[in-house]
DNA sequence: CGCTGGCACTCTCGGGCTTCGACTGCTTAT
DNA sequence: ATAAGCAGTCGAAGCCCGAGAGTGCCAGCG
């Protein structure tokens, strides 16, 4: 599609755009290092960059800043995550030796570290609950028409869902339920155990026993999607990137919808580490803004996804590369707890 | 200090700056309903007004700005909290009457209601977990070295904590353990839960057990102070108020280190609904701020707190209703809970 | 004595103008 | 094909100037 000459301008544009956020103009081009030819043969090749779309300009007589194109092309050819800078890996390396313990902190941690690597807005989605098992239940009364079911699941992430009943009930009977729902579901997934089917399980139970147990499975069956755990972190840096409060007015709106995080989903589901420019992320808002997601692995099993949220002219590298290590590191650390 | 008109030149500009964001010069202000005084009359007393310092100008020849003294006298001599509009109570209404179930879920959503009341972001700090009791107590074994401590508190929080242990335990250990852990602090405090002496408890256990009471209690004591529940919501509201990237990017800085919840508290503890302006907030980086706090209470106790933060130039009025009057429903929510 | 009208002065803001410089595109020579 | 030169374009920056908003001060008036 492009010779290589013209790939090497195009290059060249980017990396300098990305840099310098000005457009640049084809004496800049010339003289980079990379490129040999004198600025009239880059200005002939830069015109038909822009023809064929890679290229844009913002008036005549000003120098060309990539379109969505151009910066796709330029992350396509980059060919995948780079090394991290010595600092950097350090930073990791330093951050994954001390982690430990509770996984939301370690959740919330690891997108402090992510935008800190990379001075953008960081988006931590915690692991999914549909795969872990329930290692345990428990139905505790608040108060005599208020009961909250407590799961912990082998993530070691816990759930509870307060239910409501429509008549009192004592201690005795919600531990009697208690124990029996522990039979029914611990060691299932949460899918399977609401999938339960309600009227297996009038066989010899009390009324109130019963009543519990179908209400508890029933807030089971609730939408558990809801609830993922997602740690945003690194905003303050990111909105650096731009100039208008405007559209940090809607970046921000866009985060606390958390609209991202179904894209970072989605793009996780096919592809793996993926990277979505501008408009590809879907999102209008989001025209300004590049989106760099990842999945990790945990136990073998796609477990959740981490990514970052900056400018369109992100320095993709370095975001590619950040997000890399920390989506492994963070799956190869929670395998072990 | 002040005389009854120099203080309603004072309450003009304020109230007008507020609106406009512009200067407010003496024409406008005796244009004003409440002054019925020339405009010379108005440039002396603002002149006076600025000797003292409840005014500023940008520069000759413009008009004047409030100070945050001038401000401060303003919302002081405000006496308190107003009414809310018909849209906004009914808003609070509704919201009031629908909400219902979990605390956390509830919380959320408050600090997304008073945001969407004062367009600027709002704060919501969970109750603390010192008064409540604890309900419940369970040790879940996630892996041989790895146990897992759930407690249910009184409020319907849920406080877990991991415990890793130096040689495995099996889960008949870990359920002696548990058993006995719910004899000694069900029913206590967190704070009088922690200070249990855990030499009171080698009384017959096998060793296995005691460590892992030993283990648990210890992790009890550490911070709880630091998983405080904190939700924000509004960024992007607040954010359309400021026209300087930079001042964003610093003010959110501040918000994701949780530093306002710091003076969120502290205000709240002496005096209850009040309001910091500019520097008064303690920290340099929110000059341009001010927020307005309010405790809520559950059950008699002051539980925690909620609050706004937005511009210097806020609507305090408003702000003060919609903080009072969603602190005093909250509060009456989560009492009957 | 306090208030007001008037007046001179100051300073910002916006428009219009010019200059400057950084580009481009084209044409021509190698 | 590539390079060099050249004319042309357009925004950014600087400048001037007038308009407008606002001030401070002073003198007069009730």
């Amino acid at each position: 599609m492009l010779d290589e000459r013209k790939a090497t301008i195009l290059r060249a544009v980017v990396t300098e755009y990305i840099e310098t956020a000005q457009p640049v103009g084809s004496g800049h081009v010339a003289s980079s290092a990379e490129v040999n030819v004198s600025s009239a043969t880059v200005r002939n090749d830069m015109a038909a960059l822009e023809a064929e779309g890679y290229l844009a300009q913002p008036h005549t007589s000003a120098g060309r800043i990539p379109t969505e194109k151009g910066y796709r092309f330029f992350v396509d050819q980059l060919g995948g995550p780079g090394k991290l800078g010595v600092n950097e890996s350090q930073q990791v390396r330093t951050f994954f030796s001390r982690t430990h313990g509770e996984m939301e902190q370690m959740l919330s941690d690891t997108s402090r570290l992510l935008s800190s690597l990379t001075h953008y807005a960081a988006v931590v989605v915690g692991p999914q609950h549909e795969v872990a098992t329930i290692k345990s239940v428990q139905l505790v009364g608040l108060s005599p028409r208020l009961v909250l079911a407590v799961l912990v699941l082998s993530s070691g992430a816990i759930e509870k869902h307060s239910i409501e009943l429509s008549a009192d009930a004592d201690d005795l009977i919600v531990n009697a339920a208690a124990v029996r729902l522990s039979t029914l579901i611990v060691g299932q997934t949460l899918a399977s155990a609401s999938s339960i089917d309600s009227q297996s399980l009038d066989l010899g139970e009390s009324a109130d026993v019963s009543t519990i147990l179908r209400a508890a499975l029933a807030v089971l069956g609730g939408e558990h999607r809801h609830d993922d755990q997602v740690f945003i972190g690194g905003t303050s840096d990111m909105v650096a990137s731009f100039d208008a409060v405007r559209t940090v007015s809607e970046i921000l709106r866009i985060l606390e919808q958390q609209l991202v995080v179904v894209s970072l989903l989605e793009d996780v589901l096919d592809r793996g580490l993926s990277v979505a420019i501008g408009r590809e992320t879907g999102n209008e808002a989001l025209a300004d803004c590049s989106i760099v997601v990842a999945p990790y692995v945990v136990d073998g099993e796609t477990a959740g996804s981490i990514g970052v949220l900056g400018p369109t002219r992100m320095h993709y590298d370095q975001a590619l590369s950040a997000v890399a290590v920390v989506a492994n590191r963070l799956g190869r650390t929670l395998s072990e707890g």
